[in-house]
DNA sequence: GCATATTTGTCCGTATGTATA
DNA sequence: CTATACATACGGACAAATATG
């Protein structure tokens, strides 16, 4: 009756020496640890969505007790990485499409927001620089996961425009439930390469001052994406 | 060494109450029942910002066991009532200026944004109509409390126009966040009061179908009141 | 600075209600 | 209907950190 969880997260990951530490460098919460060994896994695809984490068999291969790993399940619950069904267990989210499209609602809501709220040029816009050159060098070095990561930092870096911490917390949970929207894409390569030209026509446009332009473009950039991955969805139900 | 909190929660709960129907109606889990109990003390200003409680304390109080209040003082925490200091226990979070200012970007970039993205009229306005009528209805019987309560509820139904889940919890949070700052407010009726007509003018604007116009009065007001709220941290900070 | 007491962090064992097979 | 597996909640225990004298 296993589903395999247990033995996939004992090879991967090595939580006793981390829990070692706990004594030495407890700087965060074990709780927190162990949801970041499960959040690294979750995103690495490690733990496809639809899988079902069992109490059981993640305590016994991280060797935590029930109550810490409740408290990290509760964590990634919050984040909406893990579903919690009454009295069936925790789940890896599986994203549905209402999900995409109310996720996309809420970049453009955001996103475009933090360039229309821009005041006078120059704008902050050195994470967002950092972002496009690291996209552009995980291309070169076709590290499809790393380019993933640069896209999604990209609009971080956008969003940080607005000086918000608050909606820096917001982007970063709607941007770790996107990842999972990715796991869908059979050639992530495909997916994420057309948006790296894009991303350098949207920092140059905004290293011009044109704030308006910038917005624009963002915002045609974020309904073609959300088409794409209703897309990919789309085909995903019709062959199952 | 009490800080009096275990004797003022004794006094206003019946928990013990409600944890005996857990078997009977335990629609909700006990963990949640009393977060509800602490939110709204929390909101009536019964634990005042800054007051530490104690698990033991409120463990008593409650008759709860350790483990559900530690998952409650968690549910808190993730809505920002509470902060968790490492090995010192929760405390009610004490909001900042900073804060202030943040929760009025996030506003403003969340409900402009909301009103900005309506298409073409009629918009469902129903919520936000009700919510004005039960301002109106609060400031007449000068039921204070719900009137406070009423303009929450305007703003929720201004947020909800965008049709995003994700928008609805955000801005639960950040206004549930906003009524710790009232309490800084020593007269609820000479800070809520004169936002009633605006509520009904800015109802009455988007009725009419001018979204353009809705967002420049939203923009205005939530910048008043922000300032409104500043002032009254000032003095508040002068007089310490 | 030191020693003690209190409080929190973590883990365990168990009992009960519930959903699924 | 029974049996199994699980979540929920409780209480106790010890280690570690903090507060107190």
């Amino acid at each position: 009756m296993t589903n395999g969880a247990d033995r996939r997260i004992a090879e991967a990951s090595s939580l006793a020496e981390l829990a070692g530490d706990r004594a030495l460098l407890g700087r965060t919460s074990t709780a927190e640890r162990v949801a970041d060994v499960l959040r690294d896994r979750i995103a690495e695809g490690f733990f496809p969505p639809g899988t079902r984490l069992s109490e059981d068999s993640v305590k016994g291969a991280l060797g935590v007790s029930r109550n810490t790993l409740r408290e990290a399940f509760r964590l990634l619950t919050h984040e909406r990485l893990l579903v919690h069904k009454l009295n069936r267990g925790v789940f890896v989210r599986v994203v549905t499409v209402d999900d995409l499209n109310d996720i996309y609602r809420v970049r453009a809501l955001v996103e475009c927001g933090a360039v229309r709220g821009l005041g006078k040029p120059p704008y902050p816009l050195e994470a967002v620089e950092s972002a496009v050159l690291a996209g552009e060098c995980a291309a070169q070095a076709r590290a499809w996961q790393d380019l993933s990561t640069a896209n999604i930092r990209f609009h971080q870096g956008i969003v940080a425009l607005a000086g918000s911490p608050r909606a820096d917390e917001l982007m970063r949970g709607v941007l770790a439930e996107l990842r999972l929207v990715f796991h869908v894409m059979d050639d992530p390569r495909r997916f994420h390469a057309p948006y790296l030209v894009r991303n350098r026509h949207i920092l140059e446009v905004l290293q011009s001052g044109d704030a308006f332009e910038g917005e624009r473009l963002l915002a045609s950039y974020l309904e073609d994406s959300r088409l794409q991955l209703a897309d990919a969805y789309a085909q995903r139900v019709s062959e199952s």
